[in-house]
RNA sequence: GCAGGAGUGGCGGAAUUGGCAGACGCGCAGGACUUAGGAUCCUGUACCGCAAGGUGUAGGGGUUCGACUCCCCUCUCCUGCACCA
């Protein structure tokens, strides 16, 4: 509620600012949270849809807030959901052209490559031909791309298919058991969907994606011109994940590995993503992702069994388990060695789960030396470490001086034993003999810096970097590299690639965490795709004539139990005729975000029935001046939205390439602040000093437990009047031993801390409620709810009305004169003027508030008669912010019109003029007293009145004064000796 | 673990080119009006101290005539990401 009385405080103060206001609200009212209501209410979800929105809209108009109500649109609307799926044409008509970097129609891709000038590659991708390029006499005998004219046709669809940016493929996606759909990777949070928090597993599905993936580079690129929040800038940035690094290819040893079979190659490659090809050298094995297609062709017999088990394994563990796992590294090996292209070491090759088939190649070389993980591998299992990279001196003494001081000399390790033998000159001693001061005594020789032992350091941690207990991930220079040594990282990375490329064994490579979209769900609640399939799958587009596909009417809409859709039982609706020959719809839905992805372009032109938005209304209002939004839709609906808009963009259907320009979170509200005192099972307090959450691997379930013993403790909430501040926190007023936690939550249903607006409303007034929302504090900020303070806002208001209207129950009424403003209120007045415009202009509305306050109790104080000029600002200033009691003000002041319509008020400079300052007086940084000036003295005449102010002056007798320091306007410091 | 944000009275918060810390609201205390007050008005309210004065913006150090504000270190809380090679 609190970002809708924001928005509406700021569209009003624009409006009389003299703008046009495009202030609209709509419901976005497909997918799983409605449907999911739905079910469980056992209701339609057209009833429920409704009869939410009816309630929602009821509060809204409750609140007063000034929504242009013949923009609302509703994304479940035929109506609405015909141009959404008209879009969904557009992505499914267009591919993404890798040289403009942009998208184009698809009939220009088929166009190219009817003229030779693409051509596709034996995977089905789409290439420049190299003959246009001038390349034949190298490639022309082995060609292996394909000219378009050598396709069949079903070859020629397939290819086309494929490049769309709406496309279906057979990728492993979220599956959803508990929610029976597929889901996006944004809705996966933690291995649990977002929705419910449902466990997801990977499973393998036809499904229609959306090409997002294209648009990563200008998705990222592209946010640093926005107006946003830099923490939401970062979110996204980080979603997508663009990492520059390079791809090597490492040839299998044909020796290690099966002889090959009928019909498989024995010269096999695999071909690893790295970030630091600097490190090549330092890679002492190789880990493929268990899932990687090269895995059963390279396993040796003898390493067959472990390997299939292992692959087992990994296969029926959920997301969830696999993240909880995170510290203990495990895999196996395959018996298949690589070859390292830059020195042809043969190294070992293992699967391992830390490896990810959907990041980069799925499989690394690993450095173990450089790279944390790697390290704990390597260690795990015994693997050679190797360094590659010196690092920083910081580095080398803080993590020795470290090692050593935390050693157990009796399990000492060997490594440990080999790093003190190298440093020998310095040290004599065995670690084993060590005792605690001699370990410290170390420690701390190490942390000094002497030039001798860092010598030592660096020589021991070229030889043994595992004895330093840690990878060194940072930049440094490179060592026994051969091709590289003594260069600096970024330097180092350059001169490989050039290495790598000259060669041909690896190539520069830029990659991105961002997946595509994966946009089918099996669920009843929302759009259907405007998509037929042919008897043999392949999709075609309803003509955007007959548009929208409407969503048939179901009973029984819940998912089936089975990967199959809802709508998939429809039999009537899914069957038709195509050119005479039978074909089906598509029975998968759009997801959730589809119809948000672009309800800021339909709002502007709400019921154009030819065209989504009209192109002259959209370029006078686009992009979004102002989006206020919660941060939860990071990587969701504002990522999604800003991909179709860019989308749209591309084909010339908008003018703008963003949406949003600028975007503010607005923090959310939190319960009232509860105090918690924890309890042994024997109902003895215990003090929250000593208590830790301790959270299960692979649940959420956090349990309390005594940091002192381990036993676990139990959570009581307890009264406020039960508990008092001490200086360090808050205890039981009953035994100050004991601290309580004192924190406020998030309102849920279950905790019972939810406030209901209708309640407080209907007790204060919508005017209280949306000043207390607004009154609370910074608006970004997540602030807790506290009903006790809400009667302040309350006070305000009917302190406003007394002044200006009168008091009815006391029968007075206030009087309002046509004399002069008294000076002083004046320039306050003015001053109020200034502040609060600047104020709502940047979104202060608490400090707004807090000056109308100011101003009001100034009036009060003044007495019985009000001049008219000073009511009549009054009220066009709290217009904004309490637009009821303003009207009715503004009404009897003897106005027929709205002053919704009324000009701001201006201030005049003039008027803000002291004609006296008061200035404050320090000696040595210390507020001494006050020295009252006409505003035009000059620095001397200050300084001179100031020594004479009576607290001042015995500060200065018998002190030399040293400097005498004038801050115009600002104050006065003498410094004395 | 990594990244970002924050830490100011009993509570929400104000003050940022470095210049009177605690605006404004709540709460609390005292008083006025009142049959009554959970209405209204007035006064007070960071802490120690009778006072003079001293101390105070998470903790420690630094720069400065002067630091909530700038620099270094540490702690706590929030938010996001998390085996991303």
């Amino acid at each position: 509620m609190r970002n809708y009385a924001i928005g509406d405080a700021l569209a009003r103060f624009m409006r009389m600012r003299g703008y046009n206001v495009l202030h609209p609200m709509g419901w976005d009212a497909f997918g799983l949270p409605a449907e999911q209501y739905a079910i469980k209410q056992n209701v339609h979800p057209r009833v429920t849809t409704e009869q939410n929105i009816a309630n929602f809209r009821r509060q809204i108009q409750m609140l007063g807030l000034s929504y242009d109500w013949e923009r609302e649109i509703d994304t479940t609307d035929p109506a609405y959901y015909r141009w959404t799926q008209w879009i969904f044409l557009q992505l499914f008509n267009s591919y993404f052209d890798l040289v403009d970097k942009k998208a184009k129609p698809i009939a220009h891709l088929i166009h190219e490559l009817q003229n030779e000038n693409l051509v596709v590659g034996p995977d089905g991708s789409v290439h420049l031909n190299p003959t246009q390029e001038g390349l034949e006499a190298i490639f022309g005998d082995m060609r292996i791309e394909r000219l378009w004219r050598e396709l069949d046709e079903a070859e020629q669809r397939a290819v086309i298919d494929g490049q769309r940016l709406a496309y279906m493929d057979d990728a492993a996606v979220n599956w959803c058991p508990g929610l029976g759909t597929v889901l996006a990777n944004e809705e996966v949070i933690d291995g649990k969907s977002e929705v419910g928090g449902f466990p997801v597993v990977k499973q393998p599905m036809r499904q229609w994606v959306l090409r997002i993936s294209a648009y990563a580079d200008r998705l990222a690129d592209d946010l640093a011109e926005l107006n946003w929040p830099e923490s939401l800038k970062d979110m996204q940035r980080n979603w997508i994940g663009k990492s520059v690094g390079a791809e090597v290819d490492f040839d299998i040893d044909p020796a290690s590995i099966p002889p090959a079979g009928a019909g498989e190659d024995d010269g096999l490659t695999v071909t690893v993503y790295t970030t630091r090809p600097d490190t090549l050298y330092g890679a002492t094995y190789m880990v493929l992702s268990p899932e990687h297609e090269l895995v059963l062709r390279i396993t040796s017999p003898g390493n067959r069994a472990a390997v299939e088990a292992y692959r087992a394994a990994v296969a029926t563990r959920s997301e969830r388990d696999r993240l909880a796992e995170t510290k203990d590294k495990s895999g196996v090996f395959t018996g298949a060695y690589a070859i390292n292209p830059v020195n042809d070491e043969k190294i070992p090759v293992w699967i391992a789960d830390y490896v990810l088939m959907g990041y980069g190649t799925g499989a690394i070389m690993a450095v173990p030396a450089h790279d944390q993980r790697d390290f704990d591998f390597a260690t795990k299992f015994k693997l050679p470490i190797k360094a590659v990279v010196m690092p920083d001196d910081g580095w080398l003494k803080s993590t020795m001086s470290g090692k050593w001081k935390t050693l157990e000399p009796r399990i000492a390790s060997e490594e440990m034993v080999m790093s003190v033998a190298d440093l020998n000159d310095v040290v004599r001693e065995k670690v084993e003999e060590w005792s605690a001061e001699e370990q410290d005594r170390m420690a701390g020789l190490a942390q000094s810096g002497d030039g001798h032992l860092l010598n030592e350091m660096r020589r021991a941690y070229r030889n043994h970097p595992e004895a330093f207990g840690a990878a060194f991930a940072g930049e440094g220079i490179a060592i026994n590299s051969l091709a590289i040594n003594d260069l600096a990282t970024a330097e180092a990375k350059e001169r490989m690639a050039h290495v790598l490329a000259a060669e041909g064994t690896g190539r520069k490579a830029v990659k991105y965490k961002l997946r595509d979209w994966i946009f089918s769900r099996q669920r009843y609640w929302g759009e259907p795709f405007p998509i037929i399939l042919d008897a043999s799958g392949n999709p075609l587009a309803v003509p955007e004539a007959e548009l929208p596909v409407t969503l048939p009417e179901m009973a029984d809409f819940r998912p089936t139990g089975t990967m199959d859709p809802p709508l998939s039982k429809a039999k009537d609706w899914i069957n038709v005729t195509v050119d005479g020959k039978p074909a089906v719809r598509e029975t998968n839905t759009m997801p959730q975000w589809a119809g948000s992805c672009w309800y800021y372009l339909r709002f502007i032109d709400p019921s154009n029935p030819n065209r989504f938005v009209d192109a002259e209304k959209e370029k006078y209002w686009m992009p979004v001046d102002l989006y206020v939004g919660g941060a939860e839709h990071a990587v969701l609906h504002l990522l999604y939205a800003r991909f179709w808009h860019k989308v749209l963009f591309d084909l010339g259907h908008v003018s703008s390439p963003e949406p949003f320009q600028r975007l503010v979170n607005q923090g959310t509200i939190l319960g009232e602040p509860e105090y918690t005192v924890f309890e042994t099972a024997e109902k003895r307090a215990v003090s929250a000093a000593d208590v830790e959450m301790v959270y299960e691997a692979a649940s959420d379930v956090a349990e309390a437990k005594m940091k002192s013993s381990g036993e676990t403790v139990f959570p009581r909430r307890v009264d406020e009047a039960d508990v008092e501040r001490m200086k360090d926190g808050w205890v039981l007023k009953a035994d100050p031993g004991i601290r309580v936690d004192s924190r406020s939550y998030k309102m849920s249903k279950s905790r019972g801390n939810v406030v209901n607006p209708d309640q407080v409303v209907g007790e204060y007034g919508a005017d209280t409620f949306r000043l207390y929302e607004m009154y609370m504090g910074p608006l970004e900020a997540q602030k807790p709810w506290n009903t006790r303070d809400i009667v302040g806002m309350s006070r305000f208001l009917s302190g406003v009305y007394r002044n200006l209207v009168g008091d009815e129950e006391a029968g007075k009424t206030a009087t309002i004169t046509d004399g002069q403003i008294p000076d002083d209120l004046d320039r306050q007045m003015h001053r109020t003027i200034k502040k609060v415009g600047e104020d709502i202009e940047s979104l202060r509305f608490n400090t707004a508030i807090a000056e109308l306050i100011k101003l009001n109790n100034e009036i009060g104080r003044m007495g019985a008669e009000v001049p008219r000029a000073l009511a009549e600002t009054f009220a066009l200033l709290l217009a904004p912010l309490a637009p009821h009691l303003a009207e009715e003000i503004w009404n009897r002041l003897g106005h027929g019109e709205s002053l919704a319509r009324a000009a701001w008020p201006k201030f005049d400079a003039a008027k803000l003029v002291e004609t006296t300052l008061e200035l404050p007086v320090q000696v040595n940084g210390k507020l001494r007293g006050t020295v009252s000036v006409p505003a035009d003295a000059g620095e001397e005449q200050v300084l001179e009145a100031a020594v004479l102010v009576g607290s001042v002056k015995p500060w200065l007798e018998g002190k030399t004064l040293a400097k005498r320091i004038y801050v115009p306007k600002k104050l006065v410091s003498f410094v004395v000796k």
